[in-house]
DNA sequence: CTGAAAGCGCTTACAG
DNA sequence: CTGAAAGCGCTTACAG
């Protein structure tokens, strides 16, 4: 049976219910005025009427929710705005569907079948989007495979269904940079916890470590070890001790690749601190997930596209919506854009 | 008509496809064994056959959608990961709901009818939740308003529905901070730009000018006109010259309470530069969205309440769909945590 | 183009 | 507890 409101309005125009549902839906083409100015009057009675179509009730005749679901996990500060910015928006031009947001959190984990989320437990989207950030759980790869819904893989690197950034190809770029801006001797600032089991902490030591071998210039990496901390970098940070120790030395790096801000902040205090002239003493760049607002000194800052992800998963996930199986793994370019200060 | 799979385990277990449903939504409560025990078969068989509720059928015949929509405007940098994540997990704890994310774009308010994201042009949620971030546009408080759904807006300052942090508590608590320890000339360091327009531009100054005036010590604001950009601060900085400026002076200000990251930079950068030691010369405080995870250098970081915005705005959510009605505004403490270097 | 019917998968309400 | 029926609001498919 039709909603009331639609009801109502076929009462009043002295149509069947079926006619005004058409009329809302567009799906009439007949030109003729009388047709078209009862149309409008339809459309206008609705307006008036408050009516909105339901959305589920759409869904269960056509068997397609309009929704895609986003997965993530809680640890996870990997979230950037302007990915879900463009995954909202992909998704309503490219899909015409919206955003649902779900997270793993580690109960899901522990209490097997119990709390599994909503979006894997039900049928209520048309696909999967899973971002994971830096730590892939296993069991979390388990549950969305046991579900046979449509999957893309964003920032993780795997033969298909993943979108990750080319994190080699730009460390290569950096480390050419450096070496044709004259360094001699090459370092990776990383820190030891948590990011290390992501691919990109071994892509991006891969590709700068590459380029210097070839070249034949030192380069290795300085990995401090603190512990995974949600609190402030502190006064006496080991970080800082580490690159003021690293940078006094004689045989001192003069380019410097940072895995992520917080190693380049702490480079650039050490260099700040002993008076090192950053552009010609030494020369740093930086990994960064967004784009930092805070003066951080003169460096070369690579962003991760997580943009570009968000278009590249929005139509890997149209394909696979359409054609099905699977899909082949998409590296997307960095545009980094310079900045020596 | 139940679906296939329902109707397949009735098939098999003998019992009518309503049985079986019941059972899968533990609706059955005989403590018989045998019953326990042919519960317990459909519950695996429908595990081994894959099924899954349809989600959508549920809320067609319940009138409830399980889903609550968080709104949020493109240009905002302001929907932090810590507020989506306890967004999340608040609603599927208090209201067994799901999260879906929708924006607000240009278009949306360009051409009137035409664009009107799903959430809010159909029925597919139960609330919505609106994260205007510092640019309310008026055609957004029509848009969600023309809807009759349950609205709590955050990050907003208004009389009902509304949930925001106490700018003018925290200001005043690191204003009397600065006191105690000693300042005598305290500074407002803020950008001219856009979130100007945001209630925490002026109750931040209210709260911290307000003591410093009931104290009689000098305060005033030090405001940089830079273009909004969303580039990279350059190396000469319109921030870093101001503040190398006024830190500068004879009658320079001691304590600096900062509007954000981006003044704090600039502040902290150029106090180094003068050789001003931080804690001795000059205390500075400043707001943040979200923790800075490089080294800044010693100041006190005032963090945004998102987590704790995010349980109030889901325990208003939850008052109002029990309720309905307005609810009272709520205004969320900030937890400061000391840094002084 | 129009209308009456059946179907989507689930829940509510009512007999047995 | 169990089952048959009706209903939620929309779409698909089929006559007129």
């Amino acid at each position: 049976m039709p909603s009331p409101i639609v009801r109502k309005i076929a009462q009043i125009i002295e149509v069947s219910p079926r006619t005004v549902e058409r009329a809302l839906n567009g799906e009439l083409k007949d030109t003729r005025p009388t047709i078209v100015a009862r149309n409008a009057r339809i459309k206008q009675l609705a307006r008036e009427m408050g009516y909105r179509p339901n959305a589920a009730a759409r869904a269960v005749a056509t068997g397609r929710f309009g929704c895609i679901a986003l997965v993530v996990m809680p640890e996870q500060e990997l979230l950037p705005a302007r990915m879900l910015r463009r995954l909202c928006t992909g998704l309503h031009e490219r899909l015409d569907s919206e955003l649902k947001v779900t997270m793993l959190t580690d109960e899901t984990f522990e209490r097997a079948e119990v709390n599994v989320p909503k979006v894997l437990a039900e049928l209520s989207v048309d696909g999967l989007l899973v971002s994971p950030g830096t730590a892939l759980h296993e069991r979390a790869v388990d549950l969305v495979e046991a579900n046979d819904l449509p999957v893309v893989w964003i920032n993780v690197q795997g033969v298909h269904d993943c979108v990750y950034p080319d994190e080699i190809e730009i460390s290569q770029r950096v480390a050419r940079d450096m070496l044709a801006a004259g360094c001699t001797r090459l370092a990776f600032a990383a820190l030891e916890q948590s990011p290390s089991k992501h691919f990109s902490r071994q892509n991006r030591w891969d590709g700068f470590a590459g380029v210097a071998a070839e070249a034949g210039v030192a380069c290795r990496v300085e990995s401090v070890a603190i512990p995974f901390v949600e609190q402030l970098p502190q006064a006496d940070d080991p970080r800082l001790r580490h690159w003021l120790d690293v940078l006094a030395r004689p045989d001192r790096p003069d380019g410097v690749l940072c895995y992520g801000v917080s190693a380049a902040g702490a480079v650039l205090q050490a260099a700040a601190t002993l008076g090192l002239e950053l552009g010609r003493d030494l020369r740093v760049a930086s990994f960064c997930t967004n784009r930092p607002h805070a003066i951080m000194g003169p460096m070369q800052v690579c962003e991760v596209p997580f943009a570009e992800m968000a278009d590249a998963a929005v139509a890997m996930m149209a394909a696979k919506l359409e054609r099905g199986g699977h899909a082949e793994s998409c590296a997307v370019r960095y545009h980094d854009y310079g900045f020596w200060g």
